[in-house]
DNA sequence: CTAACAATACGTAGAAATACCTATTTTTCA
DNA sequence: TGAAAAATAGGTATTTCTACGTATTGTTAG
């Protein structure tokens, strides 16, 4: 390893998280030069310092680690993030790659995979974990099915609480297209022929409809 | 403070969470003589060694900080619990206070909260967060609008996707009685006078209908 | 270009959820 | 014991969701 002269700005919301990232960091030979609890700060001090890495959680106050990404990308700045994660959900793993991510990890990881990650990073290249696609292959029950974007767009107004009139009024179509719509969705998602298994679906899975 | 000769085991999934832990424990003077990353070993090394104080991890694999808590109060030791938690769920926080747990806090808190929270708990009392209570009250839909037994009843086996006349059959009344449950249910929960709107917030809130 | 797909729309029908009534029996509690 | 609360059941009507058809208009990829 040489990370050894490498400067490292991290944030997360959980303190005592915050604290072993920031432990861990030392042992590994990296300098923390800036350890915060909300998004908004860390992006400051990212612009301030232009450090190589940055860690970042993704679900922060005032600034997700995302939305920091984002700023950096469009600032051009060279800090490379590495997001921090509790959930290996698709919405976010889409919008990572999308910007200029450099890494996306779980929490659960061991702290080995972390430093893994790091010289990964440090060293140029991206590191999207394995375990971390598998997951999502298996939870993302949206891509088997491929929905149309029309398909998509209605089966979130549907998990948003939204009835047949009312996505019909919103969306100036015909209250029979979106019903054909449902049907449409409703046989690709291989759903139960039962009253409101669309509606019951859509509400468990509102969070997978990025 | 006289922490400096407890002994105390902890446990938790997340490497990095576990290691802020041990750090901060270590900072505070107590001594560390397990960390664990499931419910199982910890409970094992509880049962060995009988330490005075146990921090875990609500959600973990193998057991959860709750069933160990549980397997602690069979065995009639006197170890104290304190639990760390992402959420605040009240299903949760209800068990819990049937246990013998001494203590319940979020991981967002700061690292003082924590170290109030464990002298506390040393001391013999309780600690159970004002935010906590705060947020629960918040959060708790049912205890406002107290719904009879058989009202929540029929709520949960909406949660779980069942149509009126699946409930009927399985509770062996007329779908007329579930009829009129749900229409009580939603004058005291005062939803929207909106088709499904009972279902969409059963469906929000499945997890709260303990 | 044309064949496939997507989005649009309509008709008919049935199942389900809800509203707004009334009314009886059972339970609970003061 | 007597009153209140809860659980039970029914009637009638409306709205919504879904199924299963058909059919027209764009759009797009081979």
């Amino acid at each position: 390893m040489d990370n050894q002269r490498h400067q490292v700005i991290i944030a997360d919301d959980h303190p005592i998280l915050l604290k072993g990232l920031h432990e861990f960091l030392a042992d590994l030979g990296l300098e923390v030069i800036g350890a915060f609890h909300n998004g908004k700060d860390a992006l400051d001090a990212i612009v301030d310092s232009q450090p190589p890495l940055a860690i970042l959680d993704l679900e922060m106050p005032e600034m997700t680690g995302l939305e920091v990404a984002a700023d950096c990308k469009k600032l051009g700045l060279k800090t490379r993030v590495i997001l921090l994660t509790l959930h290996k959900e698709l919405k976010f793993y889409q919008q990572a790659k999308e910007l200029n991510i450099s890494g996306y990890i779980l929490k659960e990881f061991a702290l080995n995979d972390l430093r893994k990650a790091i010289d990964t990073v440090l060293s140029g290249q991206e590191f999207f974990s394995e375990k971390l696609f598998e997951g999502l292959k298996k939870e993302d029950c949206l891509s088997d099915h491929s929905l149309t974007p029309s398909e998509l767009k209605i089966l979130r107004l549907i998990a948003d609480g939204h009835s047949t009139k009312e996505i019909a009024e919103q969306l100036f179509i015909s209250e029979r297209t979106v019903d054909k719509h449902r049907s449409n969705i409703i046989s690709k998602l291989n759903l139960e022929k039962k009253h409101n298994s669309l509606l019951i679906w859509a509400q468990n899975n509102k969070d997978n409809l990025y």
